[in-house]
DNA sequence: AAGGATATGTAATGTCATAACATATTGGCC
DNA sequence: GGCCAATATGTTATGACATTACATATCCTT
C-alpha cells in the first residue's frame, strides 16, 4: 500500500503532475511560494520521498524531476527517457532487450548495478513535423 | 587529424588521464593551481574543446569528467559507463544491440535522437571481491 | 501523558556552470 | 615584415543546483 502524502510532498507532486514538461526544484519552489514554502530544502525532501516512492523521476541530464507517466507499474524495470530539447516533452519508455543487454554485460564483469540511467536528448516528432 | 591542444586543454587532458575516477571541473581545477589556473572557466572552456574532440565524456549522474578511455574508436557509436560509486572507476563500453534497439524506439516514435547517455551506478567486481 | 519517529521551518553554505568583458596569441594574406 | 581575423586566455561577477546544521512541530504508539 502506498503511503499517504505529507503536505509538502502533495504539494510538489500536484506541480510536478500538472508540468509540460521536466521542472527543476527550485522552479517548483517558485510555483509553489503562495502555497507557503520558502526554502529550496522544502522541495528537495519531498522529492526525495516521491523518488522513493517511485511517483517522480530525476532527469540527470537536466538536473530536473518529471512525474511518474506509469506509476506503479514499472517495479523492477529498466526505464529509459526520451527528452525533447525543444519543447521539453518527455517520454518514458523501457525495454526488455536492453535490460537483457545491460545485465548480461554487468553479469559477466561481475558489476552489480544499483540504478541505471538511460536518457536520449533529441527532437520529439511533433517538433519535429513543425519543422 | 586531431588538432593539437593547447595549453590550457592539455593540461586538463593530462590531469584527467593520470586519474583514478571522474573528476569535477573544480577539483581539475584545484589541480592545476600550481600551474597557473586560476578560474573555473579555463577548466570548462578546455573541457569542452576536449568532449567536442572527443578525448573526454561527461558522466550526467557525477557533474563530472573521465578521459576517453578509447579515443578514436567510438566515433558513432552508443557508449554505456558502468560507474562504481565505491572506488569510482569508470568502464566504457558499447554494445550494438542496446544501440539498435535504441534507435528502434526512437525511429518508430519519429524521435531524432542527438544525444544518448547511458550510466550505471553500482559496486564494480574489485570491490565486490573485498566485501 | 510520555517518548520516539517523522515532518517541517530557516539560515547558511557548498558545489556546479556561465555571462560579460578585456587582453593576448596564432596564423593566413598582402 | 605588417595587417587582420580567428582563436585562446585571463578575470570578475553572477546564476543554478544541492546539502549541512539546527530548531520546532506533528504524528503515532504505548
Ligand atoms: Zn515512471
Ligand atoms: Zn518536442
Ligand atoms: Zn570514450
Ligand atoms: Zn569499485
Amino acid at each position: 500500500m502506498t503511503p499517504d502524502l505529507t503536505r509538502n510532498q502533495s504539494l510538489v507532486m500536484k506541480t510536478l503532475s500538472g508540468a509540460e514538461a521536466p521542472l527543476s526544484a527550485y522552479t517548483i519552489l517558485d510555483r509553489l511560494r503562495d502555497d507557503g514554502l520558502r526554502a529550496p530544502l522544502q522541495v528537495y525532501r519531498a522529492l526525495d520521498k516521491l523518488l522513493d516512492m517511485g511517483l517522480v523521476h530525476r532527469l540527470e541530464s537536466l538536473n530536473a524531476f518529471v512525474a511518474c507517466a506509469h506509476p506503479h507499474t514499472h517495479e523492477q524495470e529498466l526505464i529509459a527517457f526520451a527528452i525533447c530539447e525543444n519543447c521539453g516533452k518527455v517520454e518514458e519508455f523501457s525495454d526488455e532487450v536492453v535490460k537483457e543487454r545491460l545485465d548480461g554485460w554487468a553479469k559477466s564483469h561481475r558489476f552489480r548495478a544499483a540504478k541505471t540511467t538511460i536518457e536520449i536528448r533529441g527532437d520529439c516528432g511533433g517538433c519535429e513535423a513543425k519543422g
